[in-house]
RNA sequence: GCGGGUAUGGCGGAAUUGGCAGACGCGCUAGACUUAGGAUCUAGUGUCAUUGACGUGCAGGUUCAACUCCUGUUACCCGCACCA
């Protein structure tokens, strides 16, 4: 036998002279194109992460070519971006030096696995062959409208002078140099991504994506059905468009809000009084990082802009307009209209700010009842800080401990009838009212009155100042029924149990505002209305009639900003003249080749490196010939990888960037396999991609991709990620040589369910290399059989279905163990056949392919095995003539009997009943019932 | 805050979808074979106590039967994050 090195080298060599993998187009055979994403190769080389999803997918490839599928695997390279860059700019070569480099040791690490894939089809997207048509279908984007420059903020470090990705700047921390992130504005490339919102969200249906990835990508489109509703302003005849979801809270609104941007402040800045105050707002909004925008989110600051009013549309109140960087430019109109009763944010402004805050909705609590009274009433809690005491009354029998509750007279204040309240129930009369809470709709039964209620009440908090008192003041029947007492808080947690009374405590602290469900208030037409959906409609319905509203979606999804300010990225394929204007670059002028320079220093404006290269920079406009300007900027790394699967396909083709035939028969692809950290962007950016080629008749399915599943990371032995500062990073070549790559490939498909993380640990490895090393000694005890052991027929079965099962639902882990007990099955007999070995070879080999083709061709038993075919199950095998199973005695198992398939329930009943332990627990005892469930259980129920 | 996920022995994890919880592997214990063992083989291994009881984050519920279903709750992880 030869060792586990030259073993590998041999079977790696075997595939790579025979062309096993390589997929040929034949309509003969039924297609599969499985899809792993492809790496970028970074300097650090391959991670065992790699390895968990390349062997998963390629368990699922070999697998699918056994059972006779035409295959296609392929694998590549996403070459473009920073670090390639960055190591350039530093070691003053060309980054595709770099590149190619790392690109070598990938392969060789991968190669070294065994991983089936295509190698014939492989590129990169930094081969100029591959980018000439990603620039290509630039183009297509451009011709057909689909791409625009705007201004856009970028992530601008002023130290290293370059615009960073969101994830190179998260913190609002330069990632390389520490230094603080600022805005700056910056002319982009932008695609219409937008538009294909709702595309992107019915084309789901279309998929098998996992529920995870497909939930993901629904938030992250993020559809609102809303109105924008139209505010008149007071000082000019103009409205004030407002985008909102809450269209049934429009009697609670009491300002408006827009963004620092907003147009009309520059257009109305005449009659803007504080003009100078707005502008040093908007200044400052401008100059806040990316960080201090979203992680500072509770300041909630702004400015009023005096000399400009709204007028709300239901009831013709005035209503002042701030502007505040809570509200974005870029969603909806740029304007909202604030309810701050009802939404957290609005309800921070309005606090911070002073404004009036108007209820609308009432929270129900309580149990409704028939013919309810319908009462207004206050609940009040008093706290005296002196003693830390609050103020109950103490109902005894008639209704434990509550706080002070009254009903409220006609027209009479909220808070004037707190006050009256608590000086007739305990004679208090120097208190300070503090706040209000949100409303509430209680409803409950009163007994003592036989009667139910359905009470708006609304919850105060008041302090006391002094003892002054002019003492109890009631009837002399209702005197006696109550005493007042001051309690502390334990004790009105422990004895206040009344819900209404109870919640005034427990909220008293929590802001007033509420935007759940519940009962109108407040709002004329709506009053009285609980249902949400209703309340909305009836006032949308209201307000279209009048013309001040119409029904809107909106999205959260954006344009896609398709520039970035690098060299190392394909250059946009634009030429700008000054007479012309921007011009496409004629298609056979492509590709526009990066020029091969090694230096290029960052630029102080904020362009790309590209801007100083002359040579590149300048050229003839295509259309007039007058001199002109290439565009500088580049694509992001996303544009090479939202096409590449399509290229697969027909990865040689110099005429067209995939053939219609090719694509035809390769179709779309079946599976895909990536990270979840994609399941939103590359995954977004492909679809879209895809979908906008498909519209334009370029390829035959709207959909690229038909499942779509996200492995688990491998996490360091501790259970941290695995990283460099850690140096808890494990390197998959050490794992090759110290233990071989088909214990490797097992072990990573062993650790655990596949879609979870999982910890790495080097002792489970072992484990899987002994495992093989008994798989390698089974060769010792075959007999001359070419038959199935008749004694081991059953387990085969099984396991053959189990494993084939369990290969595709990704449940490998399952797999490996189930094939672990066959293995110990085996080792308990004096010899196995020819054929017992032989399945277990196939069944093994898509996991640990070197090994298993190795032992099948040492002992001749048959074809190599990616010549093979998957076994087939004998489903008659499956069914066994006896089995064991358990008897319950009151749902707790005493005993497991043997039953035959044959046995009738009678029989079966019987059995269970004699067993000893059974009898034990049922003698003397009445059997009430007996559960019968074929091949699986008996449950016997006594007294 | 919103969305998604997870919780089972000393550890990684199983459980045919409501039917013997802890498969399989690691680790550990004892023994065998060995000059030796970080090799191999055999036996054992959820907890507690003597027949038995308890046990799947926690508290309830449904059921003959719950890791699995329902209600509530806690902790942790991931994604998005002022989306009106």
């Amino acid at each position: 036998m030869r060792n586990t090195k030259e073993i590998e080298e041999r079977w790696q060599k075997y595939w790579d002279d025979n062309r096993t993998f390589c997929a040929v187009e034949d309509e003969s055979k039924k297609k599969f194109y499985y899809l792993v994403e492809f790496p970028y190769p970074s300097g650090a080389g391959l991670h065992v992460g790699h390895v968990r999803s390349y062997t998963a997918l390629d368990v699922m490839a070999r697998k699918k070519r056994l059972c006779g599928y035409n295959v296609l695997f392929p694998m590549g390279w996403d070459a473009f971006g920073s670090p390639a860059e960055q190591y350039a700019i530093k070691n003053h070569v060309h980054p595709k030096e770099a590149v190619k480099r790392n690109i070598e040791t990938f392969k060789s690490q991968i190669k070294r696995l065994g991983i089936s894939f295509d190698w014939s089809r492989e590129f990169s997207t930094t081969d100029p062959e591959y980018y000439k048509w990603t620039q290509w279908q630039f183009l297509k984007f451009f011709e057909h409208g689909m791409a625009y420059k705007a201004k856009k903020n970028i992530n601008w470090c002023p130290k290293c002078k370059t615009g960073l990705s969101n994830e190179d700047s998260s913190g609002g921390v330069c990632e390389r140099c520490g230094s603080s992130v600022v805005q700056k504005e910056k002319e982009q490339w932008m695609l219409r991504m937008s538009d294909y919102s709702e595309q992107l969200l019915e084309g789901l249906d279309d998929t098998e994506f996992q529920d995870r990835i497909k939930t993901a990508q629904v938030n992250w489109i993020g559809k609102s059905v809303g109105a924008e509703v139209k505010f008149k302003l007071k000082e000019v005849d103009e409205e004030l468009v407002v985008y909102t979801t809450r269209a049934d809270t429009l009697f609670g609104v009491t300002f408006m809000v827009i963004a620092p941007e907003h147009p009309y402040i520059d257009l109305y800045s005449g009659l803007i009084s504080n003009m100078n105050e707005v502008i040093d707002y908007r200044e400052a909004a401008r100059r806040k990082t990316e960080f201090e925008r979203t992680q500072l989110v509770k300041d909630k600051t702004g400015v009023k802009l005096e000399g400009l009013t709204a007028i709300n549309p239901v009831t013709n109140v005035e209503l002042p307009i701030y502007i505040s960087d809570y509200v974005m430019m870029n969603y909806g109109t740029g304007a909202i209209m604030a309810v701050p009763a009802h939404d957290e944010r609005d309800y921070d402004f309005a606090i911070r700010h002073g404004i009036e805050v108007v209820p609308v909705i009432e929270q129900i609590t309580g149990e409704k009842h028939d013919n309810e009274k319908e009462k207004k009433s206050i609940v009040a809690v008093v706290y005296d800080k002196a003693t830390d005491k609050y103020l109950t009354l103490n109902w005894k029998k008639l209704g434990g401990r509550l706080f002070i509750g009254g009903t409220r007279r006609k027209d009479e204040d909220i808070v004037s009838c707190g006050i009256r309240e608590i000086k007739e129930e305990t004679g208090y009369t120097d208190v300070t009212f503090v706040r209000k809470l949100a409303p509430i709709n209680h409803h409950y039964y009163a007994y003592n009155k036989n009667q139910a209620y359905s009470i708006d009440c609304d919850l105060l908090y008041f302090e006391l100042n002094s003892n002054d008192s002019i003492g109890v003041n009631l009837d002399d029947d209702e005197k006696d029924k109550f005493t007042v007492e001051w309690v502390s808080s334990d004790e009105v947690l422990n004895s206040v149990k009344d819900e209404l009374h109870r919640m005034a405590f427990l909220n008293k602290d929590s802001k007033a505002f509420y935007s759940g469900e519940g009962k109108m208030i407040n709002s004329e037409f709506l009053n009285g209305l609980t249902d949400k959906n209703e309340s909305i409609d009836k006032m949308i319905n209201y307000l279209e009639e009048k013309n001040l509203a119409k029904k809107k979606v909106n999205y959260r999804l954006q344009d896609w900003v398709f520039t970035r300010q690098r060299f190392w990225g394909e250059p946009i394929p634009l030429i700008y003249c000054d007479t012309c204007g921007w011009v496409p670059v004629p298609y056979e002028d492509l590709p526009v080749l990066l020029p091969d320079v090694t230096e290029y220093e960052p630029t102080d404006t904020g362009e790309s490196p590209l801007a100083k290269i002359e040579s590149f920079v300048n050229c003839k406009c295509p259309k007039c010939g007058r001199d002109a300007k290439r565009e500088t900027d580049t694509m992001p790394n996303w544009a090479g990888s939202s096409w590449y699967f399509l290229r697969y396909m027909d990865p040689h083709n110099d005429k067209e960037f995939v053939s219609k035939e090719k694509l035809k028969y390769w179709g779309r692809v079946d599976w895909y396999n990536g990270g979840m950290e994609h399941a939103t962007r590359h995954l977004l950016y492909a679809r879209f991609w895809n979908q906008f080629l498909y519209n334009i008749g370029l390829v035959v399915n709207k959909e690229p991709f038909k499942v779509r599943v996200a492995h688990g990371m491998i996490l360091g032995e501790g259970g941290e990620k695995m990283s460099k500062s850690k140096g808890n990073v494990i390197n998959p070549d050490d794992m090759v040589d110290l233990y071989g790559a088909d214990s490797l490939r097992c072990y990573e498909m062993f650790i655990g369910d596949y879609e979870k993380e999982a910890s790495w640990s080097e002792q489970g490895l072992n484990g899987c290399r002994r495992f093989l090393d008994k798989v390698i000694r089974l060769g010792e005890k075959l007999n001359d059989s070419d038959q199935y052991s008749s004694i081991l027929e059953i387990d085969i079965n099984k396991t053959i279905k189990k494993v084939e099962e369990d290969m595709d639902n990704l449940k490998f882990n399952t797999a490996v163990s189930s094939l672990m007990i066959l293995l110990n099955k085996f080792e308990k007999c004096a010899s196995i056949s020819r054929k017992d070995y032989r399945t277990f070879l196939i069944l093994l080999n898509p996991i640990a392919p070197h090994v298993t083709e190795e032992l099948n061709d040492v002992y001749e038993l048959g074809d190599a095995i990616c010549n093979s075919s998957w076994p087939e199950v004998n489903l008659e095998k499956l069914v066994e003539e006896e089995k064991e199973i358990a008897v319950q005695v009151n749902g707790k198992v005493r005993a497991t009997i043997k039953v035959r398939l044959d046995d009738s329930d009678d029989v079966v009943t019987k059995k269970a009943m004699s067993a000893d332990n059974v009898i034990k627990h049922i003698d003397g005892k009445e059997i009430v019932k007996t559960i019968l469930i074929k091949g699986k259980i008996v449950n016997i129920v006594v007294k």
